[in-house]
DNA sequence: ATCTGTATAGAACGGTCTGTCTATCTCGAC
DNA sequence: GTCGAGATAGACAGACCGTTCTATACAGAT
């Protein structure tokens, strides 16, 4: 048994299929795609689908699920080298504004995911935002800020006007300035604690 | 030709077609709502909606478009007999929150118009967006804001990821944090405009 | 009383959706 | 070579989609 390496190495149906659908989902709307679509695009057989998720919203979780691991791992992975924690939070902007154009600047997606889906909890969309802020107050906390829970909500509000407003517009400019408006955020809270200390 | 007073005065189709069709949108989504749920709800013949509307698009253009006019009227009721431009604007985020709950913290209906239709420019949600940019400017120049553009730029920005966390958290916090959030913002740049002006 | 415009109910159409099913094929293990 | 798992293609079902159509009922104006 070798892996094959001169070929493309045709990978697993579930594979393709999950790729495949996470770019459609992500482009045009999970609602707006259809699993033929899918299988065309992918290359996959009908049963393919069911024999590995079961359904069409097992696809959804599926891609949700990876989305969010996927995203914590990127995030981890960028802000290896660096210890200023500030610069550690806005690692979170500069991911954003590097990936927005290549999305078709189609936003937050756990946020479309949420519009399009109002009755369900979904459960990777929950935890994403709570592993943000977790991460935000901690290094928040690191950096000397007053108030770090607070602050977290703030900058976390600020992120998501910040995706919010690049789909309007369809541009990174709205991520650009919800990144300045975050980094002197911090920066006010900053000073803040430290006359806070000197009084 | 009299009104009648006593009766409950049954609207015509179109009316009882269009607010049906506004709240169901609002609350489940424009792609998840079948004309067939639309008709049902609203007591209203088949055919009424395509001489009215001509199709389920032209219906939900009808519907964005009139969100756009009273939200506009909305805002312009709330603030009469309000000189402050600071509170006026505040008034934003105290519509918001009034709302938020009636709506089932389903956000901004711009945004989620805007997601399910991702292809699609639709013209009372830009028009929506530059009201309100331009309106922010206006009053954050009579209130003496350093740089008028870029802060109503960026109070927009807090309005956006206030309705997105409101939506993520079925509550009216978001909300209230962004209110907190633009105050404090306009009050630094009111002082930095004095603080320039003295020096 | 008749005409007209508008509302009604409901059948029907073509298309698309998710999901199931059958039947064939490929390929690695033994 | 044989077997079996997994992939393939494609037909099919049943529901729902938006839309068009016919036929009927009812109001007000003439």
């Amino acid at each position: 048994m070798r892996t094959p390496v001169e070929t493309p190495a045709k990978r697993p149906p579930a594979e393709r299929l999950l790729d495949t659908a996470s770019a459609l989902f992500a482009e045009f709307g999970i609602r707006a795609v259809g699993v033929d679509r899918i299988l065309a695009e992918a290359g996959v057989a009908r049963a393919s689908l069911y024999s590995s998720y079961g359904s069409k919203d097992g696809l959804v979780h599926a891609y949700l699920d990876r989305l969010d691991r996927r995203d914590r791992a990127r995030w981890n992975d960028a802000v290896v080298g660096i210890d200023d924690p500030v610069r550690r939070i806005l690692t979170f902007f500069d991911l954003a504004l590097a990936s927005a154009p290549g999305k078709n600047f189609r936003g937050c997606q756990y946020a479309n995911a949420a519009t399009e889906f109002p009755e369900e909890r979904i459960e990777p969309v929950l935890a994403h935002r709570e592993w943000l802020l977790d991460t935000l107050v901690g290094l928040l906390d690191r950096a000397g800020a007053a108030d770090p829970g607070l602050t977290a909500e703030r900058v976390r509000l600020i992120y998501d006007g910040a995706l919010a407003g690049s789909k309007f517009e369809h541009s990174i400019e709205p991520i650009r300035r919800g990144r300045d408006l975050a980094a002197e955020l911090i920066e006010a809270v900053r000073g803040a604690r430290r006359a806070h200390a000197d009084a």
